[in-house]
This record gives structure tokens, C-alpha cells and sequence, in this order.
DNA sequence: CTTGACCTTACCATGGTGGTAAGGTTCATG
DNA sequence: CATGAACCTTACCACCATGGTAAGGTCAAG
């Protein structure tokens, strides 16, 4: 009975409050990853009801959103933070937030060409590989030489 | 000085003795992952000296080289561990071989897609953000839209 | 004999996520 | 009002691959 239901009466007329469960619906994020999140310090300690559940705000979920988006797009939980600070900070520099995206973008050229490297040489020693049952394998002996 | 030292007299005439050090670097292999490795019985439980330093031939060290060019190439252990047992196995089937490694670059391909798309996203969210010391930032307003 | 470089085991950490167990709460239905 | 389903709580353990540290044993050279 406490609080928590905001009578359903079919207006969404602003703040709402939601239980772990709606939100991690709502947000995309699972409810473990809530709490996860809420025990990095990522998001403020939600309030709770009295029986210790607990509760979400319109805006908690806008930045659970906000979270599931910047992880999406590959960043980092201690990237997500500085951008939550960004975020919420009034007068936020859009000069850290484009360095940090950068720096992003950078890094996932560096793998990609890493990935692509893997996958050539693979690829190469598949091809040469008969793939029948032979013993013959070039891919074996590609992985027993000395390199 | 139980039996380790064969005597570094030069020649490299086969099967030498290494403690894990030696194997590690022989390898690549740090010994941390070699003992890991061995607990994982990735490969076998390896000799000891009476006072239970672990001791390497020049085929266990290959073995290693083994497992540490296919680390490099993506493979997990779990798959390593398939690379191993075909490649001890006599009649080994390159079919297998080649299935696995095919199917390792069609995970890459799709990784590598995967990273593309986001490179793209943020590069292009970057690229409309003046990055100066005004707080508008294209990123930020993505990142806190509804997707 | 001491020193330093090696080895041993056993533990903890990372990052991001999933699972499970054991218990409390809320609500609708019988 | 009692029961059960569906939710919530905390507290653990797991993955995968790797690195670190601590506390101790061993060995060769000085």
C-alpha cells in the first residue's frame, strides 16, 4: 500500500514512479544491471518505499536510457560515468564530450583493422585447407610452426 | 640440482629442459597463463624436480607456441582445446579444422560490422559537434534521446 | 652465509553480465 | 481472509583471460 501506485488512470501526465522491474523494461536495462549500476555509484542510490523496493522517476529511467545507449555504442562504464557527469553538469563542454568520442572512434579503427587482419589470415589458411578427410590441414600446421 | 641443467655446452642437439620461465619466454606464454592452462588441463600436468619446479620440453614449449599463435588469431580456449586434440590426433580431419575456422571468420565478420556501425555513429555524432567550449553537444543530445 | 633470481601455491581484481538461493511484499482470485 | 503468483530484496557464484600480490621454498654465485 505505500506510495508506490500512482493510480493507473490512463494519464501519463508526468512523473511517475516504477519498481526496478518497469524500469529496467522501460530503460532497456536489466534489472541487475540497475542495481549493478546503482552499487558503482553509475546512478544515485534509488529512494525506496517501506518495504525496501525501489523506486524510478520519469527522469531515472531517461538516464538508465542514456546508459543503455552509451553502452551500445561501445563505451566503457568509467567512460559513461565522465559522460553522465557531462550530462547532468550545466555548463558541460561539448569539447570533452567530442575529445571522448574521438578517442572512441580511434580506438574501435584500432581494433576493426586488428579484426580484419585475424580474419585475412584465417580466411587464407582455410582456403588452402581441403576441408575433406584428409589429414593434411594448413591450418594446423600454420598454428604448430614457429612464428 | 637435481637433473635440470643439461649442460649448456652450445649444442642444441633436441629435447632440452626449460623451468617455466624459460618456457614462458620460449613461448610467449607468461607462466601465470602456463600454469593456468595446465589447471584448465589445456595441457597435460607438467614433470617436476624433486623440489616441484615445473619442467618444459622442447615439445611442450610447442605446444604453447601452438596455443599462443591460435590466441592470437581469436580462438578461444575452448576452441584451442579442439585445435589440440585435432592436432595430437593422428587421424586428425581437416574438415573440423576447416569448419571451425570458417566459422571463426563469419564471427569476425560479423564483430567487425557490428564496430563499423558504431565507428560510423559516433564519428558522425562527432562531426556535428563544434567541440569548443559551448555546451551544446549533438552527442549528448543523442545519448539522452528516446531510441 | 647471504643475496637475488627464480620457483611454488593461494588468493584477489578486472568488466559486464548472467544465474541461483533464500527470503519478504503485494495483489488478485477463490 | 487465505493462498499463490509475480514481484522485490540481498548475497553469493559463474564466465573468460589475464594480471597482481603475498608468503614461502630453492638454487647458484659471490
Amino acid at each position: 500500500m505505500p506510495s508506490l501506485q500512482q493510480s493507473n488512470t490512463g494519464d501519463s501526465l508526468s512523473p511517475h514512479s516504477y519498481r526496478i522491474g518497469e524500469a529496467a523494461e522501460l530503460s532497456g536495462v536489466s534489472a541487475k544491471m540497475i542495481r549493478h549500476y546503482e552499487s558503482l555509484r553509475l546512478i544515485p542510490k534509488a529512494s525506496r518505499t517501506s518495504s525496501d523496493y525501489r523506486v524510478y522517476s520519469d527522469k531515472d529511467v531517461h538516464a538508465l536510457k542514456f546508459i543503455r545507449r552509451a553502452r551500445d555504442l561501445g563505451f566503457s562504464i568509467k567512460e559513461i560515468a565522465m559522460l553522465l557527469g557531462l550530462w547532468r553538469n550545466q555548463r558541460r563542454a561539448s569539447a570533452e564530450v567530442k575529445q571522448m568520442a574521438l578517442q572512441h572512434v580511434a580506438e574501435l579503427d584500432e581494433k576493426i583493422e586488428q579484426m580484419k587482419s585475424i580474419r585475412a589470415t584465417l580466411a587464407e589458411l582455410a582456403s588452402h585447407c581441403h576441408g575433406d578427410h584428409r589429414p593434411e590441414c594448413p591450418i594446423l600446421d600454420d598454428l604448430s610452426e614457429q612464428h
